[in-house]
DNA sequence: TAAAAAATTAAACAATTGTTTAATTTAAAC
DNA sequence: GTTTAAATTAAACAATTGTTTAATTTTTTA
């Protein structure tokens, strides 16, 4: 399957899918409760994908669009590096968690040593992010407002691992921070999270 | 299996089903290979420990006391705030990558919606741990080294966040940096990586 | 409306899964 | 040395897995 074109049904099987793989994992979720849970008839899924790990690979690729984060124009925009480096930080969390079933699957699936998702897609898009912040922090360096010793490839271990960690445990941090729903959660994301790691980044790479 | 007694055969079992895990996830690891590759036969995971998801259970337990990282006297000992923090990332950090196998298996099995692992354990060693840096941090604050709003509780996603999504990616970052082995990965956590997230955290702390 | 194509289904398929059995070997106890 | 317990084995077990078949229904095409 090399285009993107699904029809309503694939879609809705995708979906389906997409969830489960990112609760019970890739080899934790069965065709047949796929199947179930989006009411079409098990034989469905080979008749549109193929194969269970077709159906995953369609699924990589009904969703790499939205993973190409675009943060391009933001780089156009008239605004100071620190500025700009708060919206990267607030921009790069926010289409993470808008993704995080994807993310979750993807996490697993590149450390996992059963299946090789082609990842250079991913690759090609993590460095188009890397380049987008790099020139941030060298504009900033040029208005020497920036350290000229940041390590910029470290940059985004500590931003989206500062995400996925505290994602990662829900539950724990749900009781530290007292977070009762999972849409107080997401705020918690969008608020303090994010806050914390713009906070952090900027104290790191400023003067 | 309450208590912690392994002999030489179970304990076997258990690192080559702790690598298996990690290496393929909890469902994608089945007992024949595991069987296979410890050298023993199929019967002996149900003799020696009932159920697959009671080897998991029985791997928890046996490496549990692992993941406890002794730091209760590195506050007692005689060091300022800021090279207690140093030594805490340091140290936390180690410890995490000396495990990462089962890190690795946590990180997925109390994100998967599939298996309820009894966390009450691991629950407390993290708020053990947190209570020490938070004792770190309040000690720099009395000696008018650190700021007085710091957001304590968000620190420990972006130490640990850091090295996990460091590790996570960890083909991307070996094309990235030019690493070549295993062995180098390890190197440049244990330096780099570490100094990075130590500065991290000072220059966000550090008045 | 008739023919062709696509979609959907229930059933069967073979392979793999975790687990148990019952017999045998090894080790420990007396 | 005999008896008892523990360890080990090959085989069978039933359940679940992903996948395919072949028949049927629905939709599209002409």
């Amino acid at each position: 399957m090399q285009h993107t074109e699904f029809n309503d049904k694939q879609i809705q099987i995708l979906q389906v899918a997409e969830k489960l793989f990112a609760e019970k994992g890739f080899d934790g979720a069965s065709i047949r409760e796929i199947s179930k849970i989006a009411a079409i008839n098990i034989a469905m899924v080979s008749y549109y994908f193929g194969s269970k790990e077709k159906l995953l690979e369609s699924l990589v690729l009904f969703r790499t669009s939205d993973l190409k984060i675009k943060l391009e124009n933001l780089f156009e925009e008239t605004l100071s590096p620190p500025a700009k480096l708060e919206k990267f930080i607030q921009f790069s969390i926010e289409k993470v968690n808008d993704h995080k079933n994807m993310h979750q699957i993807l996490n697993f699936e590149t450390s996992s040593k059963k299946r090789i998702l082609d990842s250079d897609v991913f690759t090609a898009v993590k460095k188009a992010n890397l380049d987008i912040l790099r020139n941030i922090i060298q504009e900033g360096q040029h208005a020497n407002l920036f350290k000229n010793d940041v390590y910029i490839e470290l940059l985004i271990p500590t931003i989206l691992g500062t995400y996925f960690h505290f994602n990662m445990n829900k539950s724990y941090n749900q009781d530290l921070f007292n977070i009762k729903s999972d849409s107080e959660y997401d705020s918690f994301i969008k608020n303090e999270l994010t806050n914390h790691v713009q906070k952090t980044i900027k104290a790191l790479v400023t003067k």
